[in-house]
DNA sequence: TTTAAAAATTAGGCGTGACTAAACCTTGAT
DNA sequence: ATCAAGGTTTAGTCACGCCTAATTTTTAAA
């Protein structure tokens, strides 16, 4: 086993190109840079730096990926912002929106023993409050699970919110604005081909009907009742 | 209000400024030195930067001293990272000397809504389980409790563990490996005046009575029932 | 195929916070 | 009152990780 990173600059590197490897796609020095609201060249330099330990392939203007330890550790921070996200939400009562910024941070805290016994406490989800898979601790990641997009459901059908794709500041504060949460059950009533909004209601609440806006139904992941 | 310091290592300096000032112990340039593993130039440094943040008061040669600013970020600090122990001990089943190494860590974490959304579901708890008290969010430290040192208790006293006065790693461990922890009954059944151990008998463990030796019972904390 | 724009890298610096070695107080013993 | 010992500060480096500016490579359009 190489050496484990526990420099905090170098962790948020190793999670960044895992995130971009994950959807697939190539990863760029810009757009780790931008990731991570650093400059272009400060990124070349920490390539040379992951890559000479080893935690990552970098061929010059061609991007970098993940060796097989790079890629062991980054889904390990993963892990750890799952669970602590997940913690955040189901036992601290968080909303959906806050859980991120703060996990970035507690993601960061070396401790095997903490992050066995808080995944352990949490009863070993399997998924976060983003619908997200949560790694094992043999950094196994099982699928996601059978979720569709809001924006594919007919006009008529029950559904509860499971999960979200985007994860930018202004999408989740939003759903925390709007009341938007995880477990949130919902009927479609009309669906509007003029804008791809859709009116949808809700069982227990004051407001009882609202409309959503085609961009917010396709960053949201429902399970159908 | 003065700046937030966020840089782990300056809140490093204020909490041990702080843990050498509340135990009544004059502030040395060699004292951090020695608490913080470093060397008495870079103390030195550092005490130029925190006095410049006046954070601290420094006279030079002199030692130095916190000022209001500075006090009010340590006892954040130390907020937090008692209320830590008490999170793994209480809901995660640590160990009692297995918390305070990784709440070094998780009091760095930058989050007023976090903590105070974990003191909430800890219950407000005014004890961490070494029997320090755990100042409020603002800032009121409330008193020790009535504890009392063990070595100071006569024969057939009842009495509790509730705390503890050193903070050394070895003694912690020594207080793990032998079943010492937050809440024991013990009554006390001899006090041998040749080298000050006690012989101490539970009631329900299998091995009912053991001795403990001057050095553990000065250190150890209990209420007496 | 050429070439301009975009992306990436190199070169040179900077701030933070650590270190060693050398110089400088302070203090306690004579 | 002196002076040696120990604690403290200053001076000079170093590693890390970021930056800007300049240069080089790649890519895509004409």
């Amino acid at each position: 086993m190489a050496t484990q990173i526990t420099s905090r600059s170098r962790q948020d590197y190793l999670k960044a190109i895992l995130s971009f490897q994950l959807k697939g796609i190539k990863v760029s020095t810009s757009a780790i840079a931008n990731k991570l609201n650093s400059k272009p060249a400060s990124v070349t330099g920490m390539f040379k730096v992951l890559s000479d330990l080893e935690l990552i392939e970098y061929k010059p203007y061609r991007g970098v990926s993940l060796t097989s330890e790079g890629r062991t550790q980054a889904v390990a921070l993963l892990r750890k912002h799952r669970l602590w996200e997940t913690f955040m939400f189901e036992s601290l009562g968080f909303r959906w929106d806050e859980v991120h910024e703060v996990a970035e941070q507690l993601e960061h805290v070396d401790s095997s023993l903490l992050i066995d016994k808080l995944d352990a406490f949490l009863g070993f989800p399997r998924f976060d409050p983003h619908g997200d898979p949560i790694p094992d601790a043999e950094g196994n990641m099982f699928d996601k699970r059978n979720l569709v997009q809001v924006n594919t459901l007919k006009k008529g059908v029950t559904a509860s919110i499971q999960g979200v794709l985007g994860s930018s500041d202004a999408f989740l504060k939003h759903l925390g604005e709007n009341g938007v949460q995880l477990g949130l059950v919902f009927v479609v009533k009309k669906v509007y081909p003029f804008d791809g909004s859709m009116l949808v209601s809700f069982e227990s609440r004051v407001k009882t009907e609202v409309t959503w806006s085609k961009k917010l139904v396709e960053q949201l992941l429902a399970e159908v009742k």
